[in-house]
DNA sequence: CATGTTTGTTAGTAAACCTTACGAACATAA
DNA sequence: TTATGTTCGTAAGGTTTACTAACAAACATG
């Protein structure tokens, strides 16, 4: 009995699946039609063709599909024609002609907004008080931030993302979000009928994560830590956000840190990260007289220890921060770098890099962005 | 403008994949068939339809095709036809027509391997003597031991599945393994070509956590900690195992444990987690007249420690230990779990488990079994 | 001006799944 | 016993999808 034997790649296991229709196929070409043009601007039929594997017969279909929904443009003949033969048709996706709206829910003072274009750049801002909103407030302040950004837009807005605080689930239920006082919100169901369009709800966290890849120039593992008033972080493996088996992955906030002790914690424990990298706690202590190199230097150092295990047990090559930059950027993201190499294989993290995020205050609304236009366009 | 509004569920990011064409589809909607029949036992071809929410017809199409290629098998019509209507004739999977060759060269002592049925049961035993075995010698070994296997299967032998210790990539190839002296050692694709079979060689760890998954009963999240002459772990997310950036994921043996010292490392550090954890080194500190319950709670401890800011930033449900049960359950296991519990969050994490395998020195043979269930049957 | 190249489209084919319909084989009730 | 209804598996035909083959259009080049 001879068998073929062709080489196996990487693996999953036995995990009983959805059915797959011919329609979900083309779904899948589809965005992969999109998902070129979008990475690999301006192309003709031809070029798609050649870049997906797909016939030229299929992508001229595919393309029709696209530009009868406006998602596509046609930019005419191309003119570095320096080629024989017919000149290509230049087809792109239609950027001007969408918009999306971002929206960052994690500060505590206010809620920030922004029309942002397919490429991510920011258009319009806009900003709602959010001081001691808590419940139904919180969330009609919310609401109203979404109903005044789709207002301003001159374009169909291809959808609203919105980067929570507190613990999301898939389905973008707030799960529990402490400093607003939800719990089992249906932020992302109620926001989508109130104002007819898709929305997708996901920690801030996550949401900063898919910006620095989407357009931070970051790689498709990453961890990307926030350092504010709390201390939170989101994962990508692979491209794709981890949720965890409560939707809590990346909160490292309140995992204790060392073993010699360390301040108290509004939690009830000692030493937590919060209560060694959070801003309030930087700030104080550096008002308080500590030497500044000193407080972030130390906090730098409780930073890398405690990623020192999930940089390691994750093989992580790439840690980006976010955050106050002043207090950031040079002594403590060196020293985390510097503590996490001692604390680890050079062998296997021998290229680990950390950073600051470029993507500065607005990493978290991008993000949200980065979520609608995988929604929108993306892989099934 | 109006937009359909439909609910969006977990998200990928933008990220160019491969085209689907329709004969890929049928690939995994054959493979769907198989699952349901591996996991629920004999059905009907019309269980099997409602089951995948296929139609009868097409699933006629797809098991006429398994039968065809000795997969399937039929068993005759169901004899407890307490229903009306023309009685079912079920399916199985041909489960008594082919066998698993599973192998675990971890030991530093001995290569085992071991003959498995489909559902995972052990039904011969071989070891080869791998003491001192180094290079080509002991891929030479690992070589006689599946051709030992291979030969006195009575049954076609779907795949040899091995876990091998060090770094493995996804092409099977083993970039790096200290004890065996083996560097960018092509072994999946060695092993392939001279036996002529599947071949799938992963790291050990990884494959544990596959068989604590497919048979141990555990959830699809999940991490998996080898404690022996070192210390490694497998991750397994949502199912399927993490390889890390660089195919290193899970090697935690030499991230540094706490902020107070420890004993040196092999590797020059101080305080690894080999050094509070690996068997030698507990095994040295009992008989040199250290109580052995403080010895053992101390490793628990440092292990706990070393697992929080893992546990909490992939917000895990479940650690499951494997090695020496007379060392590793009772007190370690105890003081493991309670250091995890007062270093995290209880809110996301009071269902956090640590336990012992129950599969024993099985598991990496048994895993290695699921790598090859899930390479031949397994979605795409 | 003839030739070759590239583009995009038309026409026809193969694969995959669907819907509809039907015979076979059974339980149940008249 | 017979009629009715149910369930199973299969056959026939239709729709969708992407493919191959072929072709006209439009250009560069010798």
């Amino acid at each position: 009995m001879t068998t073929e034997v062709d080489s196996f790649g990487p693996r999953r296991v036995l995990r009983p699946s959805a059915k797959v229709l011919p329609e979900q196929a083309r779904a899948h070409n589809r965005s992969l039609v999109l998902q070129t043009l979008y990475r690999s601007g301006p192309l003709s039929r031809a070029d798609l063709a050649r870049e997906t594997a797909l016939t030229r017969v299929t992508v001229g279909d595919l393309v029709a599909e696209l530009i009868g929904e406006e998602l596509a443009i046609e930019l005419g003949t191309r003119v570095d024609a320096s080629r024989p033969g017919k000149p290509a048709t230049l087809l792109d996706l239609n950027r001007d002609g969408h918009r999306i709206v971002g929206i960052d829910l994690g500060d505590t003072e206010v809620f920030r907004g922004a029309l942002i274009d397919l490429d991510g750049t920011i258009l319009e801002r806009r900003e709602i008080d959010a001081r001691g909103l808590v419940g139904g407030d919180a969330a009609a302040a919310a609401l109203a931030l979404a109903r005044e950004l789709t207002a301003i837009a001159d374009r169909p807005v291809l959808g609203v993302g919105i980067g929570s605080p507190g613990i999301v689930d898939l389905a973008g239920c707030v799960l529990t979000a402490p400093n607003r006082g939800w719990t089992d919100l249906p932020l992302q169901a109620r926001l989508q009928a109130e104002l007819g369009l898709p929305v997708i709800v996901a920690n801030d966290a996550n949401a900063a994560a898919l910006a620095e890849y989407g357009f931070g120039g970051a790689s498709a593992d990453l961890m990307l830590v926030m350092v504010g008033y709390g201390v939170g972080a989101g994962l990508l493996l692979d491209g794709t956000p981890l949720f965890g088996s409560r939707f809590a992955a990346g909160e490292i906030g309140h995992v204790v840190v060392g073993t010699d002790g360390g301040e108290a914690c509004a939690c009830g424990k000692q030493g937590c990260l919060e209560t060694w990298l959070a801003v309030p706690r930087l700030q104080a202590r550096i008002a308080a007289g500590e030497p500044r190199e000193a407080v972030l230097r130390q906090a730098g150092e409780r930073l890398g220890i405690a990623l020192a295990p999930i940089v390691g047990a994750l093989n992580l090559s790439e840690v980006v921060l976010s955050g106050p930059v002043e207090l950031l950027d040079g002594t403590l993201a060196e020293a985390t770098v510097d503590t996490l190499r001692q604390r680890t294989m050079e062998q296997f993290h021998g290229d680990l890099t950390v950073r600051l995020t470029s993507l500065g205050g607005d990493i978290v609304m991008r993000g949200a962005a980065v979520m609608v236009l995988s929604a929108r366009l993306g892989v099934s």
